[in-house]
DNA sequence: CTGGGGAGGGGGCCC
DNA sequence: CGGGCCCCCTCCCCA
């Protein structure tokens, strides 16, 4: 009888255990086949997001044409002008000029700036960033710096923290319009390094990630390089397009997450059965899920850090080991009207904060809000949904003063003898003063202080005035000691000297 | 080849 | 000493 028991009892064992195995047998399969589900359901929002970030695009493109045409309140001007303070800068007809009209620190809102261009007349717009708001701003980002640099996660040592390492893409904006220049983020570890939860709060939004460390530092993919962003939390490399206001679909949740881990999303179908194993032996097809995910995380994170890209409240959006808890209220879409440089939330700001996120030099202090042409090429294509009008604009104005290469490389900051930490807001170029910087920009708004008392010409440079007046004065200070020629420009006398000496 | 203008850079002066 | 301001030089482009 006691046999009997005993062997009932074994069997009894056996069968439990063999219907443990069979469950995990089957979970293993579920979950196998969840994957290959989740991964076509992935690659179909990303083709349904591609085709939305198509028609957000010529949404942008349609409404920014509508702005453009009805937003000179977006235009202010600088109100430097010394020209006209001292008496220089005459008010003309604007002949080939541009003047900003008396008394005015600013354009109406009805009053379009006009150039004239010999016989034509054309109707323009001139973004003035306010040195002072974009300086103040810049101290915010270079604050923020700061505190980032204080933060212990954001060694480069990549080998020990691999895992974690996108925490730091998230709070590193890989869009060209971060968060707003009041919007400080601040990383908070909240818990030890295997499951590190890592905070990032804003004044309007908390953005909460949470890591599981499922792989080891093996994988060299979870570093921001890893997701697409260079140094720095720099942006997606080039060819990656650029979510105008990624709206994920909160409930699609590209899940790995550990039995360990709540669950904030309610929506992962994993087996929990199968999910305690061992980081080591996750499915390989997990990777390829990581894989298809890693774009995302780069909008989501974008859409993070871009404020008007955040549209729901309460969404968690969980991405590969990243769970990214969006909580607050935000715009749906980024308001194109925000490109008012002059309010708050200006885009200019914005674009000075994407800048100096992707500044590599912590000592740049930047009047500039473009982003950082130089090293990456790719920073165009991975502009922030808010501001791509302008960038295309600013873009423009690069490749149409043949500039852009200029502005590419290192040159662009880094004097041969002096730092050039002024940036043109528009192109990057670096200066060592601002007072460079500002005589440059006239080049892009086409501002003329310096008008002739004598014509109509006006110059955008005291000196060129100066050289100009010879003109009419007739003076001609330089002449060849080979000939009698005189020149009235020392440029045309070496010219012309070369002449003599049979240099070409 | 010259004239005119645009634009960048260097350096001096002053505060 | 550094920043702001100004002047000048220089190079380049175009007509």
């Amino acid at each position: 009888m006691d046999q009997c028991m005993v062997f009932h009892t074994q069997i009894a064992s056996i069968m439990e255990v063999l219907a443990n195995a069979a469950v995990a047998e089957i979970c293993k399969l579920v979950d196998d086949d969840y994957a290959v589900f989740r991964l076509e359901i992935t690659q179909s929002q990303k083709e349904n997001r591609a085709m939305r970030r198509k028609l957000q695009l010529l949404e942008l493109k349609v409404s920014r044409e509508r702005v453009l045409a009805s937003r000179p309140r977006s235009v202010k001007i600088l109100d430097r002008y010394r020209g006209m303070a001292r008496g220089e800068g005459h008010l003309t007809e604007g002949h080939g000029s541009f003047v900003k009209p008396a008394g005015h620190n600013t354009w109406r809102d009805d009053q379009p700036i006009t150039v004239d261009e010999g016989s034509g007349t054309s109707t323009q717009q001139v973004i003035i960033i306010e040195s002072a708001e974009t300086e103040a701003a810049g101290s915010g980002v270079k604050l923020e710096r700061s505190e980032r640099e204080e933060d212990p996660w954001h060694s480069r040592d990549t080998q020990t923290r691999a895992a974690i390492e996108p925490h730091v893409a998230t709070k590193d904006p890989p869009t060209i319009a971060p968060a707003p220049p009041r919007t400080r983020h601040r990383i908070t570890e909240v818990s030890g390094t295997q499951n590190a939860v890592l905070k990032s709060e804003t004044d309007t939004d908390t953005l909460t990630v949470t890591h599981r460390l499922l792989r080891t530092g093996s994988d060299h993919r979870s570093d921001p390089e890893r997701l697409g962003l260079g140094r720095l939390g720099c942006p997606p490399a080039s060819g990656s397009e650029y979510l105008l206001h990624s709206n994920p679909s909160p409930r699609i949740v590209h899940s790995l997450r550990d039995s360990g881990d709540a669950l904030e999303t309610g929506n992962d179908l994993s087996c929990s059965y199968t999910t305690e194993m061992d980081p080591g032996i996750m499915p390989l097809g997990l990777e390829t899920l990581t894989d298809l995910s890693r774009g995302d995380w780069n909008r989501y994170s974008s859409s993070v850090y871009s404020e008007g890209c955040l549209d729901k409240k309460g969404e968690v959006v969980v991405v590969d080991e990243v769970t990214v808890k969006v909580e607050g209220d935000a715009p749906l879409t980024w308001n194109v009207d925000k490109t008012d440089l002059g309010e708050g939330h200006s885009q200019g700001r914005d674009f000075l904060n994407y800048r100096e996120s992707l500044e590599t030099n912590p000592n740049v202090t930047t009047q500039s809000p473009l982003h950082t042409v130089r090293d990456r090429e790719s920073v165009s294509t991975s502009m922030g949904p808010s501001n791509t009008q302008d960038h295309i604009l600013f873009d423009q104005v690069l490749n149409s003063k043949g500039q852009k290469a200029k502005a590419q490389g290192r040159g662009a900051t880094s004097g041969k003898s002096k730092e050039k930490r002024f940036l043109c807001i528009f192109c990057n170029k670096g200066f060592s003063c601002p007072q460079k910087v500002e005589i440059h920009q006239r080049v892009h708004t086409g501002e003329k202080p310096f008008g002739c008392t004598q014509c109509h010409m006006r110059f955008s440079e005291a000196g060129n005035l100066k050289k100009h007046q010879r003109v009419h004065t007739g003076e001609k200070p330089f002449s060849c000691t080979q000939c009698h020629m005189r020149f009235a420009q020392a440029g045309h006398l070496k010219r012309h000297q070369r002449v003599h000496k049979g240099d070409k």
